[in-house]
DNA sequence: GAGACTTACGCAAGTCGTAAGTATA
DNA sequence: TATACTTACGACTTGCGTAAGTCTC
């Protein structure tokens, strides 16, 4: 089980071919054909079928594992990169969108301000790119929202070690276009919404998954798709009546055609918080310093 | 980064020793010194130091990371290997000290009487250890213990996915020896220990570091380490007055010389959990069934 | 028959063991 | 000086690319 044959086993699966996982890897659509067999002789099992290529159930039983394998193996690269050298001239911060609160944008505005030399880039993303850029190192701070109850903290996929605390914590609200029949209510229960269509945007809004668990329900009947990390774009289709979305209460103030309703029931909250390694650089542990809740503070972590 | 090569380099480390590990491996004394050499080039850090081997800091580092993934990867050898392959004429149960309760026990027997062609073996470990059987597939089934807050779950190191559930929960208590000045007490609050002494016992019974977090407190002064996984010898430490320790308030019922007070604060259980993977083998699932709490249940999970 | 995966084969690189080298207690 | 790690070197294996082969639509 060579990383490098994982590597263009995931590949092979993402293209769904032998010959653009080649041309993705630089390869040759011989040696993707011979990592395959070698894997497959290994484990003794079909990984892929042909014509079409499409994983085998032992295929996909293997990607649950080879993709956090993977992620881990570069962010250990990474970690290990961090101690020898380190980059002060940078601050990547990878968020997503629900993260980039009015806070959070002017803490990054004044680490901006503060240091003129230092380059300061922030790149909106899922929350899983984000966690796999903190630990990469593709980003030096990742930011990540999602909805839990009061004080839990985010539910992160654990590929490898990373400190996190929450910066903030409001109430969770339900997105709904403005003639909605509930849009005037001064609260919704969850179970005021059983009959609801929701469109499901993990990258951009609560992912729909999240919210049913810590909801502990099954529901959010039949659903829209939302791929991609765009904030506006998924309020205008909520506008349009095209579903529902959770968000913070405060995330689609000012906005068009959409009327957020706080959720009353289950008790839940809509909480922001920091990611880094464990050896942050010096901007990035400066930047999470600068976001880290002081007394007056709403999030414990 | 080979896995091979990080395969060496924990073991180099685990015997402080290239030839050590040499012998341990199968390989000679070359092969791991090149091992060595070739991560070091690959990562470009020095990862041991030589007279005395031992870990340099960015080692240490790459050690929590390389431990992990050598147990994922074998991991996802042993659930592609199930997949393929099931023995049912097995069922190795691993199985932490304070996780086999009368109920566990007698459940152990049902299913041996009920299948008398089964091969059962319980092994009695430290809950890592446990843990580790459970997704290598040494064991088709994991039982650990441990103490947390009423129903969360316990803190498994998460390498890799298990099914866990709870399947008991009941009061922790603190062992003392049987003439301390507080066994007579009805119960006990951690703060009233504050100048005890401990023993830090974490395959045995509940890890210090456990309840540290449990509590989220710090102290627990100086500490007997205790390692090994037989909770008798423990049990006789404490009557020495050679320390305390924590488990379930009836682990110690009827041991000579050790009184078990329940703890009043903070809020904590001991509780019991299943672990196995995410397709169990016939008899795994069998015993899991038997185990899981029905209506009448003190635990979820 | 064309596209896409597999197999054959040759070359280059890597890996391990033997053995000589070197450094430290 | 003895022990333990490193380096040199040769035999062998592995891995990739080229190119021919095979299978399916």
């Amino acid at each position: 089980m060579d990383p490098q044959q994982l590597r263009t086993f995931v590949a092979v699966v993402d293209h769904s071919s032998f010959s653009a996982a080649a041309r993705a890897l630089g390869y040759t659509q011989s040696a993707v054909s011979q990592h395959i067999a070698a894997l497959e002789a290994d484990l003794e099992a079909p990984l892929v079928t042909r014509r079409p290529v499409a994983p085998t159930e032992a295929g996909g039983r293997l990607l649950e594992h080879a993709r956090p394998l993977l992620l881990r193996l570069d962010a250990a690269r990474a970690d290990l990169g961090r101690l020898r050298r380190t980059r002060p001239g940078r601050l990547a911060v990878a968020c997503t969108p629900g993260a980039l609160t009015p806070a959070v944008a002017e803490a990054v505005t004044r680490v901006r301000t503060a240091s003129p030399r230092l380059a300061v880039s922030v790149r909106v993303c899922g929350r899983d790119e984000a966690v796999e850029a903190a630990l990469t190192g593709t980003a030096d701070l990742a930011l990540a929202d999602g909805a839990v109850a009061p004080s839990d903290p985010l539910p992160l996929p654990e590929a490898a070690p990373l400190t996190a605390f929450g910066i903030a914590q409001e109430p969770l609200a339900v997105l709904l276009p403005a003639g909605h029949p509930l849009a005037g209510r001064p609260a919704l229960r969850l179970a005021d919404l059983a009959a609801a269509r929701w469109i499901d945007a993990p990258d951009a809004a609560v992912p729909l998954d999240e919210l049913r668990a810590a909801a502990r329900t099954d529901g959010f009947g039949p659903q829209l798709g939302y791929a991609g990390a765009d904030f506006r774009g998924l309020c205008a289709l909520v506008a349009a009546g095209g579903g529902l979305a959770a968000a913070a209460r405060d995330a689609a103030r000012g906005v068009a055609g959409v009327v957020a309703v706080p959720l009353s029931a289950p008790r839940l909250v809509h909480r922001v918080e920091v990611l880094h390694p464990r050896t942050p650089t010096a901007p990035a542990a400066g930047l999470a310093e600068a976001l880290r809740p002081t007394a007056s503070g709403t999030a414990g972590g």
